[in-house]
DNA sequence: ATAGGGTTAG
């Protein structure tokens, strides 16, 4: 048997004769004659043996030796994976890369997977640039490294470790590896999932100019990613990437798209999503269920219950079928308008077409009890859900605490926080903001701190919500400046103030009568980017109004309308009493005039 | 590896 060219043979027994090893670093055995007999151990699994067989000599210097042998890869990892256990060891990153190479020369792909997973899992402290640098020196296969990169960034992507997956990808760019979509869809996915929309163009951009395979997954994931952030636009721009590439848009594509005009809140926003369903037909993609539930649950949002209803009944001349997702839409809308009857008949209709209803069905019908103050019927509903065998999840109990803590009954909100517990669901971060808020309005400061220490000490972090309660609670204690220091500490956490969190602390200032102070909340709010809302526009109208200046807040209703934002029940509500009623006239367009309405 | 429903803050 002639060994294989010992490439980096000299480097690397230097390398690991690292100072302080416990074995001597005398070598396993002068000559390798004894290689098959530890290879038959080891393929046997015969650890016991090989250890007496290895006495004193370094576990080491025995990697080094079957990796520098023609010994089956799939052995040498066994081996690998043994010694590091049993002598409690790590094997260096150098070692590592040869061994993967190994396996990828033996197109052992499904064992470089799990074994660079393990690898990404435990190793905290090797940065992404010497594993590249090493996987780049370890083998002389091109094709092989690019192949491991690959797999790296998967594995980073599988451990949570999207941040590094990230970094591997730019890496493996500067090394020119080629890529593959199997990895760089699922860190598309990944980097959408944590709003990381700047990391999202970028891999889109790059997959493209490396010219990595780029399919219908690639481009309707980043068009997943532009519609969570609303940049709507550029969302359809990628759709005529796509045509240009020869990837036909599918019918996700057309949903995702579609869903991302339903959630913007923007005037036409219904009328924009059932153009483009318009265009999907035209383009001979058959809208499917999810299409109508996308449709459905978006006019449900834009209060239009009506369009919800008329969609629902489209879908089965269509001939699809309501799916639960479609009910659980429509009875939400129910329940949270109160119509808290035929809300449970869409529940008898449900059942009566043979739909099981889950856990999310329950929920929003118990949530709409709760809103209408109906905890009588919420918690008989909650012990049914039970009996039923159905478990209740955080949601369930989130909404029952949340209607406690807003009633003032704080002793059955924690007691029902307990039981969760008893019955193994664990509090997350709503279950503590429902707390905190309901202590804050009882004005019950200490019992607030030992809540956010409690909730630190398991693990779980505050977020923007629980410093909105706060900013909230300071306001109304007349403590606006105290807020907005309070914004200053979030963004040392590195959490971003969003909308609810300025429009809070704007009402702050207004109800203590500081305009200049509240509208320097809004460009500094506008310096973050983020243009005001109707809710916005909504304080800051009742501010001036509240200090007469009439036209002052009728301009900001012009203003708000040129803006496409829609005014709402409270935008109505304000005009009415703090303008129509004292004798002004609205000098608008429209709608505005009819005041009666809602 | 991509699309749809439920809880909290103003």
């Amino acid at each position: 048997m002639h060994p294989k060219p010992k490439l980096f043979h000299g480097k690397f027994i230097l390398v690991n004769i690292f100072p302080g090893h416990k074995h001597p670093l005398r070598p396993f055995s002068s000559d390798n004659t004894s290689l098959p007999i530890v290879t038959e151990l080891i393929s046997k699994q015969h650890w016991k043996s090989l250890k007496t067989h290895l006495q004193n000599a370094s576990p080491i210097t025995l990697l080094q030796q079957l990796l520098d042998s023609r010994v089956d890869p799939c052995l040498t990892l066994r081996y690998f994976n043994w010694s590091e256990k049993e002598f409690n060891l790590s094997h260096s990153l150098e070692h590592s890369c040869m061994l993967i190479h190994s396996l990828a020369n033996a197109k052992r792909y499904p064992k470089m997977r799990s074994f660079l997973y393990s690898f990404v899992k435990n190793e905290n402290s090797i940065s992404v640039s010497s594993i590249f640098h090493a996987i780049s020196v370890s083998g002389d296969s091109f094709c092989a490294s690019s192949i491991i990169a690959d797999m790296l960034v998967l594995a980073y992507v599988n451990n949570m470790k999207s941040h590094l997956a990230f970094e591997a990808f730019k890496r493996a760019g500067d090394y020119g590896f080629k890529l593959s979509a199997v990895s760089c869809n699922p860190l598309l996915s990944a980097l959408v999932k944590e709003d990381k929309i700047e990391d999202v163009e970028y891999v889109y951009k790059e997959m493209i100019r490396r010219r990595i395979e780029v399919n219908a997954i690639s481009f309707n994931t980043v068009i997943n990613g532009l519609c969570k952030v609303g940049k709507l636009n550029k969302a359809s721009d990628v759709i005529q990437d796509m045509k240009a590439w020869g990837v036909l848009p599918d019918v996700i594509t057309y949903n995702t798209l579609i869903s991302g005009y339903c959630k913007k809140g923007r005037i036409g926003k219904m009328y924009k999503a059932d153009a483009i369903l318009k265009e999907m037909i035209a383009n001979e993609v058959r809208p499917n269920e999810i299409t109508y539930n996308i449709l459905i649950d978006g006019f449900c949002k834009d209060e239009n219950l009506m369009a919800a209803m008329k969609v629902f009944r489209e879908m089965e001349t269509q001939g699809l079928k309501p799916t639960v997702v479609t009910y659980n839409s429509l009875i939400n809308k129910l329940g949270l308008e109160g119509k808290l009857d035929e809300a449970s008949g869409m529940l008898d209709d449900m059942v009566g077409s043979g739909l099981k209803p889950n856990v999310v069905t329950y929920n929003v019908l118990i949530n709409g009890y709760c809103k209408k103050g109906k905890m009588k019927e919420a918690t008989d509903l909650f012990d049914d859900v039970v009996k039923q065998g159905i478990s209740p999840t955080v949601v369930t109990y989130n909404t029952l605490i949340y209607a406690y803590c807003k009633d003032g009954r704080m002793e059955d909100a924690f007691a029902l926080r307990e039981s969760m517990v008893d019955k193994g669901t664990f509090p997350d971060v709503t279950t503590y903001n429902c707390l905190i808020s309901g202590l804050c309005r009882e004005g019950n400061i200490t019992a607030v701190r030992k809540l956010i220490n409690e909730m630190l000490n398991k693990g779980l972090k505050v977020d923007v919500v629980t410093y909105n309660i706060l900013v909230d609670a300071l306001c109304n204690d007349g403590e606006s400046r105290k807020a907005a220091r309070l914004l200053d500490e979030m963004v040392k956490m590195s959490l971003r103030p969003n909308h609810v969190t300025y429009n809070t602390l704007m009402d702050g200032y207004c109800r203590e009568g500081n305009l200049r102070a509240a509208l320097n909340v809004r460009t500094r709010m506008e310096k973050e980017g983020m243009r005001a809302n109707v809710a916005t526009y909504n304080v800051l109208i009742k501010g001036l109004c509240k200090k007469g200046k009439l036209e002052d807040a009728n301009g900001l209703l012009n203003e708000m309308l040129e803006e496409g934002l829609i005014p709402n029940r409270m935008t109505y509500e304000i005009v009415k009493v703090e303008m129509v009623d004292k004798g002004f006239v609205p000098d608008i367009e429209g709608h505005m005039y009819n005041i009666s309405g809602s």
